[in-house]
DNA sequence: TCCATTTTTGAACACGCATTCCAGAATATC
DNA sequence: GATATTCTGGAATGCGTGTTCAAAAATGGA
């Protein structure tokens, strides 16, 4: 390979833009702001990532490897069924009370491009959809080692733990404070 | 008053526009498509409502006059304070599996200006911290009244509730279908 | 040192979309 | 019927923002 070498690193690079688009959605994170966070010029950018809708896919890429994947890890923890799921409302908490960037980036995917048939919408449907069996399926197991009262549905329970998950995204976004986050968990995990 | 008169009704065109924000949201919804909605063209819209941010904001009260005055409607209801907020629980439903607009308009308006210093941003994030306090008055009476157990905390709870109720925003765009929204009322519903 | 190759830089471009503008149309008053 | 006034239609404008492009810079190999 010869020719001038790249000054930046691609990884980091789309890291810093996937936080941009994190915080601030598709449409509403400029060229100029993504660059800049970036630390690149619009011609390495294109070179690189193809443009920016392309680059969106990379950071949702990366945003599914990075983020779902621990969240899927917590899911099928080592603790027993119903632990892990507490596990995983309480990681919740720590993601919306730690921090800089909080909520999540497929909520805002979904409020975006939710409405149309983009294949980005149907990745993240999808994505919700996989996080909501995970956690169904624990929950089954929970109930059968009588963690769970015989009352309570799975399925309902999931799709409310879901539900829960993509509010915080909203609730985020309406400045709520640290303390309303940690009083949404308790009360969640007063389900549990 | 002289002069041609207006060939459209202003609080019928001003309703059509309040729908296509309430599903698309401020940026998505482009002039045209608001237009064609209210069925008046440019000229008209601008000199009747000023531009399309002064049509958004007279939408929002719009939305803030008709939705959320019934909401507090049922939350002040007059059945006991813990059926009130059943009742309310309930209304959700029926807006996120009947209405063909699901969703919140106020939810939108979070994601699209929360961490913006704008003003609808902050008549959004008022909004739903005076039904999150409606809630919350509505819950300790009931907690008074012995309708509701001494190891709730009224304040979480109804962070909850408005919670519960932006995911389901969320959940819509998602394309979740109404079983799913069932069971997420359900599961609510077993802890009121 | 010179060439081939790849990256960087930032100004120029293109395009969509909100906004404006004006000629024409509809009404009330005189 | 003439005039003043207000509204309508749609083409034209302007601006913001994503994208392109060409020249300059940085490397390895001959």
């Amino acid at each position: 390979m010869v020719g001038r070498p790249k000054s930046f690193d691609e990884t980091e690079a789309l890291r810093a833009a996937m936080l941009v688009f994190w915080r601030r959605g598709y449409e509403a994170a400029s060229c100029d702001e993504l660059l800049a966070a970036m630390g690149i010029n619009c011609g390495s950018m294109y070179s690189t990532f193809g443009d920016k809708r392309a680059l969106f896919e990379k950071a949702f890429d990366l945003y599914h490897r990075e983020v779902f994947s621990k969240m899927a890890g917590i899911i099928e923890g080592e603790k027993s069924p119903l632990e892990n799921i507490r596990n995983l409302v309480k990681c919740w908490e720590k993601g919306m009370t730690e921090s800089a960037c909080r909520g999540c980036l497929v909520s805002h995917t979904l409020i975006e491009f939710g409405d149309s048939d983009d294949p980005i919408a149907r990745r993240a449907k999808t994505l919700l959809e996989q996080v909501r069996l995970a956690i169904e399926k624990q929950l089954r197991a929970a109930k059968r080692a009588g963690e769970l009262g015989d009352a309570v549905a799975p399925k309902d329970l999931a799709s409310m733990l879901v539900n829960t998950a993509q509010g915080m995204t909203v609730m985020a976004r309406a400045g709520a404070d640290k303390s309303t986050f940690r009083g949404i968990i308790r009360s969640t995990l007063a389900m549990l």
